[in-house]
DNA sequence: GTAGGGTTAG
C-alpha cells in the first residue's frame, strides 16, 4: 500500500531521530509474558481448589502457595463468568472461606469494570453472612463511585458505620474521589473540610490530591496551589502525582508558564523527579500554543532523564502536528513510536485521519482508516466521526452516507456529534429536508441535539434560503438556555440579513437587549456586515462607533467588514483614515480585503500612494513551523 | 495479606 511506503520513507529522514534509541529504552521485562494467563480455566471446582487450598493447610510450602495467591485471584479469573462461578462455590463453602478470599474476588470483578457485579456480590456476601471489613467496603464504595453513583457509597458508608466497620482514610479518598467525578466539587469541599475538622481522618497525600484534582476541574488553580502548600505545611509530603495534577491543570488552562513554574519548584525545591505524565501535560500545553522549541527542550530533558515516552505523549505530538498541517510529520512520529516499541493506539490513528481530513485529503484519510485493521485496531465512534467530518466539510455527502450507515452496521452507536457533523454535511451540499429528517431522527435514537446541532440546524436552513423555517423551529425550540445563547442569535442575525431579510436581522438585534443578552464582537460583525450588504453604510456607521461604547471593541474582522462595505459603497475618501486606524490597532488586511484595494487602485479610484500602508498590514507569510522537526 | 489519587483525541 502507498501509505506503508510512506510511512517507510518519512521515518529516515525525520529530525527525531536524533533522539532515537533513548526514549524505548523499555526494560526486558514488559516482554515476559505471565505465565498464568496462558492457563486456561476448565471448571471453576478446579479453580476454587487453587485459591482455597492453602486455607486448610498450614505447612510453611502451602504459605508459599498462599502467597502466590495473591496474584493468582487477580491473574487466574479473566471474565464475569469465572468469577460468578467461584463467588456461587464459596458462598456454598462451610466453613465460609475467609473474608480476605472475597475481598480478592471482588476486587477481579471491580478491576475488570465489572462495578454492578461488585455490589451485588457484596449483597450476597451480607445474605450468607461473610462478615465484611473496612477492604470489602472500600472497594464496594469505589464501585459506586465509578458508576457515578456517589450517593449510593455515602448509604455503603452508613452501613459500615452500623456494623461497626471503621471507616479510613481509603474510605473517605474513594468517597471524595466520587464527588470529584461527579463535579461536585462544592460538596467534596464540605466533606474534606468536615473530616479534618471533626478529626474522622488525617488526610494524606492521595486525600489531598484527590481534592486538589477536584479544585482543577473547576478551574480554581489558585485554590488548589493553595491546597498544595497548605499540605507542605502540615508535614504531609506531596508527591509528582499531586504536582502533575496542576501542572496539568495549568496546561490546559494556557497558564503554561505557570505550570513550568510549578515544575521547576516541584524538581528545584522539592526533589521531586518528573514523569511520564507530568511531561505528557506540560508537551501538550507547549504544543497547543505552538511553543515549538520549549517542546523540544522537554524532549531532550525526557531523553536525558532517560523518561520515555508514552503513547499519550507520542499522540500528543503527533496531533499537534496534523493540526500544524505537518501530516507526513506526525507520519514519521508514528513510525519512530513503532520503531521503538510503542504500538500508536486508535487515538493515535483518529489525529492522522482528521490531520488528512483537515488537508482535504481524504483518500489518504481513508486509507489510514482501511488502514487500522492492519494493526489489529478497531475505529471507534471518533474515528468514524473525524472520517465523516472530513467528507462534509469537503461536500463529499455521497462518501459520507454509507459510512455512516456502515458505521450503525458495524453497532457504533453515532453520538450527538456524529449527528451533528451529518446535519452539517447535508446542508452544505443544500439536501435540507434529508438533514431536517435526520435531525429528528437523532431524537428517536435518544441522541439530545446540544447548542452546536442547534447551530447548524438555523445556520443551515439559513443558508438554505429558510429562514421562516429557521425562525419558527427557533421560537419552538422555547424560554430554554438555547436561545438565550448569543451564539444561536448571531447565527439567525446573520442567516436572515445574508438572506435580505434585514428588518428581521434589525428586529432580532434590537431584541437583544430585551432578552438581557449581551451582543458580542460577532454579533456586531454580522450586524454591520448586513447593513453594509444593503448599502447602509450610515447604519452601519452608527453601530461601528456604537459598540466600542457598548464595552465591546471592533476586531480586526469587524475593520475588515466595515472597509468593504466602504470600498463596495464607493466612499473611497473614508478608507485612509480607516487604514491609518487599522495600523495603529495592530490589526491586519484580510486577503480579500486585500485584493479590493488594489482594485480600487487599478481603476484608479484609490491612490496608489496607500500601497505602502497596505503593505504595512498584509500579514506576514508563514507559521512558525514546530522545531523539533526542523 | 486485600482498599484510595494523576496524562492523550472530535
Amino acid at each position: 500500500m502507498a501509505i506503508q511506503k510512506n510511512l517507510a520513507c518519512f521515518i529516515v529522514s525525520h529530525p527525531l531521530n536524533k533522539f532515537k534509541g533513548s526514549f524505548g529504552t523499555h526494560s526486558p521485562r514488559l516482554f515476559i509474558r505471565n505465565p498464568s494467563s496462558f492457563l486456561r480455566l476448565g471448571t471453576s471446582i478446579c479453580l476454587l481448589q487453587r485459591i482455597l487450598a492453602p486455607f486448610h493447610s498450614r505447612s510453611s510450602s502451602d504459605r508459599r502457595t498462599l502467597f502466590n495467591n495473591r496474584r493468582s485471584m487477580l491473574d487466574l479469573i479473566t471474565n464475569l463468568d469465572d468469577a460468578l462461578k467461584l463467588f456461587d462455590e464459596m458462598t456454598h463453602r462451610q466453613p465460609l472461606p475467609s473474608v480476605l478470599k472475597f475481598n480478592q474476588l471482588l476486587q477481579a470483578v471491580t478491576k475488570m469494570k465489572h462495578y454492578s457485579s461488585s455490589i451485588a456480590f457484596f449483597k450476597q456476601m451480607n445474605v450468607v453472612g461473610v462478615p465484611v471489613d473496612v477492604y470489602t467496603i472500600n472497594i464496594v464504595i469505589k464501585c459506586c463511585c465509578q458508576m457515578y453513583r456517589t450517593n449510593e457509597g455515602f448509604v455503603i458508608l452508613g452501613f459500615a458505620f452500623k456494623r461497626l466497620v471503621v471507616p479510613n482514610v481509603c474510605t473517605f479518598s474513594t468517597l471524595l474521589h466520587g464527588l470529584v467525578l461527579e463535579d461536585r466539587v462544592l460538596k467534596a469541599e464540605i466533606l474534606f473540610k468536615k473530616l479534618i475538622k471533626e478529626e474522622l481522618c488525617e488526610p494524606n497525600a492521595i486525600m489531598y490530591s484527590t481534592m486538589i484534582k477536584g479544585l482543577c476541574n473547576f478551574g480554581n488553580n489558585n485554590t488548589a496551589i493553595s491546597l498544595l502548600k497548605l499540605m507542605d505545611r502540615k508535614g504531609c509530603e506531596p508527591n509528582v502525582v499531586t504536582y502533575s495534577t496542576i501542572i496539568d491543570s495549568l496546561c490546559k488552562d494556557k497558564m503554561v508558564d505557570d505550570a513550568l513554574k510549578l515544575f521547576k519548584e516541584m524538581v528545584f525545591h522539592k526533589g521531586i523527579l518528573p514523569n511520564v505524565v507530568t511531561y505528557t501535560s506540560l508537551i501538550h500545553g507547549l504544543c497547543n500554543l505552538c511553543r515549538w522549541d520549549e517542546v523540544s527542550k522537554m524532549l531532550k530533558e525526557m531523553e536525558d532523564e532517560r523518561i520515555a515516552l508514552n503513547v499519550r505523549t507520542y499522540s500528543t505530538l503527533v496531533d499537534a502536528l496534523c493540526k500544524e498541517g505537518k501530516v507526513e510529520d506526525a507520519e514519521s512520529v508514528i513510525n519512530l513510536m513503532i520503531e521503538r516499541g510503542t504500538n500508536p493506539n486508535i487515538v493515535t490513528f483518529n489525529s492522522l485521519i482528521d490531520g488528512y481530513c483537515l488537508r482535504g485529503e481524504m483518500s489518504k484519510a481513508r486509507k489510514v482508516f482501511d488502514f487500522l485493521g492492519f494493526r489489529g485496531l478497531a475505529a471507534d465512534v471518533m474515528t468514524y466521526s473525524t472520517l465523516l467530518n472530513g467528507y462534509c466539510k469537503n461536500s463529499n455527502i455521497e462518501e459520507a452516507m454509507p459510512l455512516f450507515h456502515e458505521m450503525i452496521k458495524n453497532g457504533m452507536k453515532p453520538d450527538v456529534i456524529t449527528y451533528s457533523i451529518m446535519l452539517e454535511g447535508l446542508f452544505r451540499v443544500g439536501r435540507c429536508k434529508a438533514a431536517l429528517e435526520l435531525f429528528y431522527e437523532m431524537r428517536a435514537h435518544n441522541q439530545v441535539p446540544n447548542e452546536c446541532t442547534y447551530t447548524i440546524v438555523l445556520d443551515g436552513l439559513c443558508n438554505n434560503n429558510q429562514v421562516d423555517e429557521a425562525l419558527s423551529l427557533f421560537h419552538l425550540m422555547g424560554d430554554n438556555k438555547l436561545n438565550s445563547d448569543i451564539f444561536v442569535y448571531t447565527v439567525l442575525i446573520d442567516g436572515a440579513s445574508k438572506s435580505g431579510k434585514l428588518d428581521i436581522a434589525r428586529i432580532l438585534f434590537n431584541g437583544l437587549t430585551v432578552k438581557g443578552l449581551q451582543p458580542d464582537v460577532r454579533t456586531y460583525n454580522v450586524m454591520i456586515s448586513g447593513f453594509l450588504r444593503e448599502g447602509l453604510v450610515g447604519e452601519a456607521r452608527v453601530l461601528f462607533s456604537e459598540m466600542e461604547e457598548r464595552g465591546c471593541s471592533p476586531n480586526s474582522v469587524t475593520y475588515n467588514f466595515f472597509l468593504q462595505g466602504i470600498l463596495k459603497n464607493q466612499q473611497h475618501d473614508k478608507v485612509e483614515m480607516l487604514l491609518q486606524e487599522m495600523d495603529g490597532k495592530g490589526f491586519s488586511l484580510d486577503a480579500s480585503s486585500v485584493s479590493l484595494l488594489l482594485d480600487h487602485i487599478k481603476d484608479r479610484s484609490l491612490d496608489a500612494s496607500l500601497l505602502k500602508l497596505i503593505g504595512k498590514l498584509v500579514p506576514k507569510d508563514g507559521v512558525d513551523a514546530p522545531s523539533f522537526m526542523v
